[in-house]
DNA sequence: TTAAACTGTAATAAAACTAGTTACATTATA
DNA sequence: TATAATGTAACTAGTTTTATTACAGTTTAA
């Protein structure tokens, strides 16, 4: 993050969830997203490490939820895709002989930590259950 | 966003907080931040369309806060940097036959609004001067 | 036992975004 | 009038993200 990802997880994850249990191929899941099958396959890759997923390989294979919708929740998705925080990297090193550059990143990660829990605090209010049975 | 804007806008406020109304030069500030100064003051007309900030060109010019760091908070300070949502940005256009890829990007845009409101009501916690205080 | 339909993964390319640089006109001061 | 600033534009470089291609491995079913 920040980009394309969180949509796309939650995007595959809502097609699963509406399967019920069937297996869902990478080609089906990149057609109702409108992407290649390779980059469906790497989002696969990293849902399947945190454990939300399951697929089988081979013909007729495909992914299903490895664990009820109910019990997936919105900020762990988030977790799952995120690599950076939201408000920015610290890259930058700035000054270190001024008095404030010298702090100011232990600071800045103070508050980017404070914020993404917030963040991620309002994002556990749903679950995928939740988040799925909008769409009617 | 997702970059180095917020943490660079909320540097300089900091150290234009710290100056006490003294003009401070964008090359004072990129010294500090360990920035080119042409940056600084690209961030500055930002800082500026939106209020916080006051310039004055010409030898022994600079800028100033335009308003005590009290009344500026740091999720004000976020929205002036920020130009997309915080979870991403939807360009991709899902399949209009599939009905979930038909209706994914309306439900994606209100749980993101919701998201963002939720981050910029924890960033509204703390003004400037809260921030800037931190540092000794 | 073999063709077909999948996944898994790597390598590469293209596109988009972010950050950095240079240059110089303009403005104000001493 | 020299100097030290800002204000901007144009351009370049770097990084990240997304897309594409290719193919080996796996499973199924005829």
């Amino acid at each position: 993050m920040n980009n394309g990802r969180f949509a796309t997880a939650l995007h595959i994850l809502v097609l699963l969830e509406k399967a019920n249990g069937e297996l869902v191929s990478s080609g089906y899941l990149a057609g109702s997203i409108n992407i290649n099958p390779a980059m469906v396959r790497k989002e696969l890759i990293s849902l399947r490490k945190h454990g939300f997923v399951e697929s089988k390989e081979g013909k007729n294979g495909g992914t299903i939820l490895a664990h009820p919708a109910k019990n997936i929740t919105l900020g762990q998705i988030y977790k799952s895709v995120k690599q950076v925080s939201i408000l920015g990297q610290q890259k930058n090193i700035p000054n270190p002989q001024c008095p404030i550059g010298k702090n100011i990143n232990s600071h800045l990660n103070n508050l980017y930590n404070e914020t993404e829990h917030a963040l991620i605090e309002q994002l556990n209010k749903q679950s995928l259950a939740d988040f799925s049975h909008k769409f009617v």
